[in-house]
DNA sequence: AGTACCACCTGACGGC
DNA sequence: TGCCGTCAGGTGGTAC
């Protein structure tokens, strides 16, 4: 599930329902989903409260003191999820944060790819780990100044978290269809206009997911992501959606609209 | 620098 | 109904 609307999605449920009240109880169901003990975890979190949230690409930070934050990231099954006590915690949920309000914030996982770290702060932890801008965050400036020297696949490249910080799968082949760029193009053969015209779309799109609260059903008929499979009617033409594989990736792209520079 | 492949883990889904 | 293969919105490591 999770790329940048999906996140920004569970950093806004998180805001409206679990902000500034005192964490009583940290249930751990599966700790392979923690990386540090399920007693550190505990000490940074019980008896504090998550003050904020800051969304930087598919990773959401929580403010829980001083200098401490929680890293959060979801994998490719997570997502979050306030529920009252006395009720059932959501299926696969692998950490609770019980408040004293008899409410609580489960940690879902169903693959368990993801990972809660107590780490420092956010700029510390992305500096170490190199990514690159937010996708929302980036100016037009720079999205084609780092992009235009790639040598790499352009989807691979929308995809490297070192070079934009947010885009997944499933945008990735989104924007490159709006654009009507073949995904295996190399991005440095791509021009100052292709480029410009990508960031627009990724603007859009992701504008777009945020306003449908990343719900893939919600979006538009003409998008991609309503007729990702393969043998599906494009629509915008009357080609087939085919499926490739690009950077061992499952891609579907329009063989028929998408033959920029392909 | 870029790519291919494997691993992590737990299913959901389609074909027979 | 059951078994089996394939796929899955992510990432990190290795090897070439």
């Amino acid at each position: 599930m999770p790329e940048l609307p999906d996140v920004e999605r569970m950093k806004q449920h998180l805001d409206e329902t679990s902000l500034h009240k005192e964490v009583k109880r940290v249930e751990v169901k599966d700790k392979a989903v923690l990386d540090n003990s399920p007693q550190t975890l505990r000490r940074h979190v019980k008896n504090h409260s998550f003050d904020k949230t800051k969304r930087v690409g598919k990773n959401l930070f929580v403010d829980i003191e001083s200098d401490r934050w929680l890293w959060m990231h979801f994998g490719m099954t997570g997502d979050l999820k306030y529920f009252t006590n006395g009720n059932e915690p959501p299926k696969y949920t692998r950490a609770v944060f019980h408040f004293h309000d008899k409410g609580a914030l489960a940690y879902i996982s169903r693959r368990k790819f993801g990972s809660i770290q107590v780490i420092e702060t956010p700029k510390k932890f992305i500096d170490k780990k190199g990514w690159g801008e937010d996708a929302m965050n980036m100016s037009k400036e720079d999205f084609v100044e780092i992009l235009r020297n790639k040598r790499s696949m352009i989807k691979s490249a929308l995809m490297d978290q070192k070079v934009i910080a947010g885009i997944g799968n499933v945008y990735a082949d989104e924007m490159l269809y709006q654009s009507r760029i073949h995904p295996k193009t190399k991005t440095n053969e791509l021009s100052n206009d292709q480029l410009k015209d990508l960031y627009s779309k990724m603007k859009r799109i992701f504008r777009t997911a945020n306003n449908n609260n990343a719900d893939a059903k919600e979006m538009p008929k003409r998008y991609l992501i309503t007729h990702r499979k393969e043998g599906e009617e494009c629509p915008d033409c009357s080609g087939e959606i085919e499926r490739i594989k690009v950077g061992g990736r499952s891609t579907y792209f329009c063989p028929e609209c998408q033959t920029v520079n392909s």
